[in-house]
RNA sequence: GGGAGCAUAGCUCAGCUGGGAGAGCAUCUGCCUUACAAGCAGAGGGUCAUAGGUUCGAGCCCUAUUGUUCCCACCA
């Protein structure tokens, strides 16, 4: 049965097709009991909020292109897709949309309800994001796919928290954390992000307490947060100062008396050497308040107003009230100057408004202990970081940590598993839900808090196998092999996920961490919604199909480098698609054979022990790349292989023999197009995995699926090295005369005959040469042993010379003109080895391959230098 | 203030452990050579940011400088 391609490829029709093929027979789904070598993989799981952006595809491509290398490698791969609940993001969402379509706020719904509603939420979100992935071919695991508030992730959140609380390493305590006045919840030290912007110095007078007329300078940023000052600071060490230290200063409007207080935190020269103290609305202060046990007054509210210790400005925004402070102060003689000055202000990285400094009772998690056996892995290799540099990224951030607040003012996520009983106080923190007080037997209430969603997220290595259960999964595939993700969620996600691992389970999460860069704009832009320059990776797919996709972001950049996305990537990827579906097709057309079997050598002719050879090679350095994370560069080899080397050659070399059907030599270059062409196909699944299917399972072929196919390595007995070398001859040499032709002007039509002159007949006798002399639009090759003709086009190869006798097109002076300055070349060439070889250091220290090989190259220009002086000879004459 | 990346052809980028620089796109020339014009054949185009250093030899290693991007810290 003759197997035929259609004339144009359509992924689309391909690539649902053999996506559900590949489901349906189960190849994603790795069987936890069968004796191969376990690997898996850790990927982010993508947000249940918005749709596949090209981050995710990316991350996607990345993953899928290791996982199925290792599975066609005979690895019992586990790719175990989910979701994660996006704590902030998903509710501000839900909250959104029941704005703009109900007009209610959460509080009208009231919790239960509310929760509901983001469930809802989940399923549809959940399921368009995993149907958008599977789109682009992504192999995972569905059947184990998972969630980060599923019942198994929620058990393993709360074995962790309680296990952690009864070691004192969790703790609520009332500090100074990020407060976002637009969420209403507390933030992370990570979750906040700096932005400069420009602002004022106000400087204001703070009166001296018993001595008329004088005051103390103090420059502020913030001067809403004056009702708040409980201290004014100033380094003891600063003499400009010193008299003013234990004085007292009245507040203005307000009337309180706060002291001048010491404190080395202030820096000597910068501003007015007098720093106001706000313990509750500055972490800096706060930490001065506690060295001086100064009160903490709180004068800003949750939602960002002011409340009554701002007096008339009670009820007030901050910022209103900023700008109606600074005008009375100004009326009463209170500001003294006003300079501007561009600061820099934390603000949400949900939602980008700017986040408070606000003392509150919140949730911590005590790093300290946590942070060793994190950095210990790191440090001696156990975990190692790919590309390496990001390692020091990652140390320098887990030596800086604070305590991690880890309670959010939310809905949405895992409840706090702490219980209070008002009628004893007790708290009780419990792994199982609890009605009433062990101490009293009253009734308890939870916690209102949530957790940081990233806490769950920390656990996903792990909570997603199955534990604290000791399950086969578990077993089986912990710690994972690599975790794939972007250099942006290092202090996020990575790091958190390995001092979790170190603590909970005793092992690392992973052996890798592979980090990618970002991908940006043909401009270089970040790729964001208020820019409005993301590109759609579904629309990506539908007009050029996920293999280009998936080709575009894995070529041409090097890992943790950004990328940028533009046409030209995705266009040229959609025409190396076209490339191979017409190779493919091609082979087909001249296919009688069913099946395909490697030919013996003694029945290969030069160019297949060439392309074996080629192919061969190729697949060793391919094994190579891909294990070393080198993804791009193995693409752009077996780019390379197939377009210039399987297309551009060898095709075109054995159309003769297809031609002539029947012959043996027309079946032996059958076996070989398909040997090659399938191996290709193999060694570039992992990158566009569904043409490349669709290719090898029309071509004769063993087993159900390239997927499940074992990936091509180097061979010693697939290694032609002589035919490598002759082969490599004569395609200069086939270059050379393309060359001259065109620089002649010698029309496509007109054949001419080939002289050839030279010593060697292992290069250009008729079995060998013949053909391909011919491909170089010759009408006969005619060997000789000494150069005749005069009027010649002339092609000087280190093996031979060539001329082709078309006298007619001959312009002498121009021929001489090109030989002379060819002539200079070989001269200045050799000159310059010359020189190399008589270096005494250099025969001395470098290695003798790197000798020879000039020693060679000097005799080969020597050789071609008396060729080109013999030709000019001939024609002078 | 601390740290990292980048600087190579007109543009976007490769270049693995140091042995006379590559790709894609763009440009120019010639081809509908029956797999492919989304193609074929050929050509032009680079003091590898600057200055030193190590080495027989540096795009690659070291030092400094300049420009640029980013991360962290956060001086009120």
């Amino acid at each position: 049965m003759k197997k035929e391609l259609v004339k144009q490829y359509d992924p689309k029709t391909v690539e649902d097709r053999l996506y559900k093929f590949w489901c349906d027979k189960g190849y994603f789904t790795p069987s936890v009991n069968d004796n191969k070598p376990p690997f898996s993989i850790v990927i982010p799981p993508p947000n249940v909020t918005g749709q596949l952006h090209m981050g995710h595809a990316l991350d996607e491509t990345l993953q899928d292109i290791i996982i199925r290398y290792k599975r066609m490698h005979g690895f019992s791969t586990l790719w175990l897709p989910g979701t994660d609940h996006a704590g902030i993001a998903t509710q501000i969402k839900v909250e959104e949309r029941l704005r703009v379509e109900e007009k209610l706020s959460r509080y009208d719904l009231g919790r239960e309800k509310f929760l509901e509603r983001v469930w809802a939420w989940k399923d549809t979100y959940e399921e368009r994001i995993t149907s958008q992935l599977k789109k682009l071919g992504s192999s995972c695991d569905w059947t184990r796919q998972r969630f980060t508030m599923d019942e198994g992730c929620s058990k393993a959140v709360r074995e962790v928290f309680v296990n952690l609380y009864n070691k004192g390493l969790i703790y609520r305590g009332y500090r100074i954390i990020n407060w976002c006045p637009s969420c209403v919840t507390a933030l992370s030290d990570a979750e906040v992000e700096y932005t400069e912007q420009p602002g004022f110095f106000w400087h204001i007078k703070y009166p001296i307490k018993g001595e008329k007329d004088k005051y103390v300078e103090v420059a502020t940023t913030r001067p809403e947060t004056m009702f708040g000052d409980t201290a004014v600071a100033v380094n003891p060490d600063d003499n400009s100062t010193k008299d003013l230290i234990g004085k007292t200063l009245i507040l203005p409007f307000v009337g309180r008396e706060i002291p001048v207080i010491a404190d080395s935190y202030v820096e000597i020269g910068f501003g007015t050497g007098c720093v106001k103290i706000t313990p509750a609305h500055d972490p800096n202060d706060f930490l001065v308040g506690q060295r001086h046990n100064l009160e903490i007054i709180k004068v800003i509210n949750d939602d960002g107003t002011m409340n009554s210790y701002a007096g008339k400005y009670e009820g007030m925004d901050r910022y209103e009230c900023r700008k109606a402070l600074v005008n009375d102060l100004e009326k009463e003689g209170f500001l003294l100057k006003t300079v501007p000055h561009t600061h820099n202000v934390g603000t949400c990285y949900r939602c980008h408004n700017t986040v408070e400094p606000i003392t509150s009772d919140q949730w911590f998690v005590k790093m300290g202990p946590l942070v060793a056996p994190a950095l210990d892995a790191v440090k001696n290799g156990e975990i190692v970081f790919e590309p390496e540099r990001f390692t020091k990224i990652y140390t320098n951030w887990m030596e800086n940590l604070h305590d991690w607040c880890i309670s959010r003012q939310l809905w949405w996520g895992h409840r706090i598993p702490a219980f209070y009983c008002d009628s004893c106080g007790k708290m009780t923190v419990s792994k199982e839900d609890i009605t009433t007080c062990p101490e009293c037997g009253a009734k308890v209430r939870q916690e209102e808090d949530v957790l940081d969603t990233w806490f769950s997220s920390a656990l996903w290595p792990f909570s997603t196998l199955g534990w604290p259960e000791e399950t086969e999964a578990l077993k089986k595939w912990y710690p994972t092999n690599v975790l794939v993700t972007g250099y942006d969620i290092i202090s996020f996600w990575v790091s958190r996920m390995i001092f979790s691992a170190y603590e909970h389970t005793g092992k690392k999460p992973f052996s890798t961490a592979f980090i990618h860069g970002l991908v940006r704009d043909a401009q270089g832009r970040k790729m964001s919604k208020s820019l409005g320059n993301g590109i759609d990776p579904l629309e990506i797919i539908d007009k050029y199909g996920a293999d280009a996709l998936r080709f575009a972001l894995a070529t041409g950049n090097s890992p943790g480098n950004d990328m940028r996305f533009s046409n030209e990537k995705i266009e040229a990827a959609r025409n190396f698609n076209n490339k191979i579906w017409n190779a493919a097709r091609f082979t087909l057309m001249n296919l009688t054979i069913e099946d395909a079997i490697l030919p013996d050598a003694d029945r290969l002719e030069l160019e297949d022990k060439w392309i074996i050879s080629k192919f061969n090679t190729l697949a060793g350095e391919m094994n190579l790349n891909i294990d070393k994370f080198e993804l791009g560069v193995g693409l752009a080899k077996i780019y390379e292989f197939i377009w210039d080397v399987f297309c551009d050659w060898y095709v075109e070399l054995v159309k003769p023999r297809l031609a002539n059907k029947g012959s043996e030599s027309n079946l032996t270059a059958q076996n070989v197009l398909v040997y090659v062409l399938s191996g290709a196909m193999k060694l570039l699944h992992p990158y566009m995995p569904f043409i490349t299917e669709e290719i090898w399972s029309s071509l004769p072929h063993v087993g159900e699926s390239i997927m499940i196919s074992s990936y091509p390595d180097f061979d010693t007995a697939l290694s032609f090295e002589k035919e490598e070398k002759l082969m490599e001859t004569l395609i200069s040499a086939i270059r050379s005369i393309r060359n001259r032709r065109a620089e002649m002007d010698v029309p496509f039509s007109r054949k001419a005959a080939l002289h050839i002159v030279t010593a060697r007949d292992d290069v250009f006798n008729e079995k060998t040469g013949q053909f391909f002399i011919k491909l170089a639009f010759a009408s006969n090759v005619i060997l000789e042993k000494e150069y005749s003709n005069d009027s010649a086009v002339q092609i000087v190869t280190p093996d031979a010379l060539i001329y082709i006798p078309l006298a007619e097109l001959i312009d002498i002076e121009k021929e001489l003109a090109r030989l002379e300055s060819e002539k200079d070349k070989n001269l200045k060439e050799i000159e310059r080895l010359e020189k190399k070889l008589s270096n005494p250091g250099f025969i001395a220290k470098a290695p003798q391959a790197v000798i020879d090989g000039e020693k060679q190259k000097l005799v080969k220009y020597k050789e071609a230098l008396a060729k080109i002086e013999e030709a000019i000879k001939k024609i002078n004459k």
